[in-house]
DNA sequence: AACCGCGCCTGTTCGC
DNA sequence: TGCGAACAGGCGCGGT
């Protein structure tokens, strides 16, 4: 039995709050590749709440018998592959996880009862998430997946693609970066923290950058999450060692830092909301 | 066409 | 002390 790795982000008070974001979704990804795959499911458990989607339980309770044989990631959706052509879908939203366990906590909405005596949980508490049964067709079809932009760590995101959505585009950089159309898994926090990086502030308008100043930001994008999923799978081979729970913690420049120093130059972190979502960044490192 | 704001959720924390 | 409001955020959708 172990836990996963789910960043959890201090926040004024002290208390921690689970945020998966690529990097999370990643390292988990890497665990169910290392420990899910080849396993075979016995028996299905369902709660009746509604995720973003409603559970779909009788396609769930079906996959008795059926073993896993693959775990992919496209965006922050997990698919699980299956030996009958199916695909689980997975998002965990923003509370979601999947985790090994035996005991039956609150928030558990789906239990898969493997051989072996493992047990896969996914709880989550917020309900942001979904667990999806797809079928090939269903799979490629998917409305989820079909819209969405480049992968952040792909060569396709690159400075002439980022440039191409910029140009002439005068919404912010920091809302052009979290459109999923455009570039996927970088979420509210490390959109922050990559801008900072970089040293754009969040609010200029996107065709107003510089090629040098894109370049320097997909740098920082790649940056940034390439650092958090190597973090986190530094962890995942700790906390298989002893059990003891290891959390993978992210150093943050300037998210949820407001009014406490840059570390760079020491003046205040400014706090502001950009399109409904709280934003931070340094007056002084950031024009 | 481009892009913003809303609503979904619950646990935690804040203010009165 | 108790209770309601505010907040956290990914993402599809509806509206401008």
């Amino acid at each position: 039995m172990f836990f996963l790795p789910i960043k959890r982000i201090k926040q004024k008070n002290e208390s921690m709050l689970f945020m998966p974001e690529l990097p999370e979704v990643e390292t988990v990804r890497r665990a169910m590749a290392a420990h899910l795959i080849g396993r075979r499911i016995i028996r299905v458990q369902t709660s009746n709440k509604r995720l973003r989607e409603p559970l779909p339980k009788p396609r769930l309770k079906a996959l008795a018998g059926v073993s896993f044989t693959c775990a992919e990631r496209r965006a922050k959706f997990l698919l699980l592959h299956l030996d009958d052509g199916q695909t689980l879908l997975v998002h965990l939203g923003m509370t979601g996880n999947l985790v090994f366990r035996q005991a039956t906590e609150k928030h558990d909405h789906v239990i898969f009862e493997l051989d072996g005596g493992l047990s896969l949980v996914y709880a989550d508490p917020r309900r942001f998430g979904m667990v999806l049964v797809c079928s090939a067709a269903e799979l490629a079809a998917s409305p989820y997946l079909n819209r969405l932009g480049v992968e952040p760590l792909d060569d396709a995101f690159n400075l002439e693609f980022l440039w191409s959505h910029c140009k002439g585009r005068e919404r912010p950089i920091k809302n052009m970066i979290m459109d999923s159309h455009v570039v996927v898994g970088v979420g509210n926090i490390y959109a922050s923290e990559a801008l900072f990086n970089a040293g754009i502030r969040p609010t200029v308008a996107a065709k107003r950058l510089s090629k040098v100043r894109l370049g320097r930001l997909v740098e920082a994008i790649k940056a940034v999450l390439r650092d958090a999923i190597q973090a986190g799978g530094t962890t995942i081979s700790d906390y298989l060692g002893d059990g003891s729970g290891g959390r993978f913690q992210q150093s943050l420049a300037v998210y949820g830092r407001t009014g406490q120093g840059c570390l760079v130059c020491e003046r205040p972190v400014q706090a502001m909301v950009m399109a409904g979502r709280s934003t931070f960044y340094c007056s002084g490192c950031q024009k």
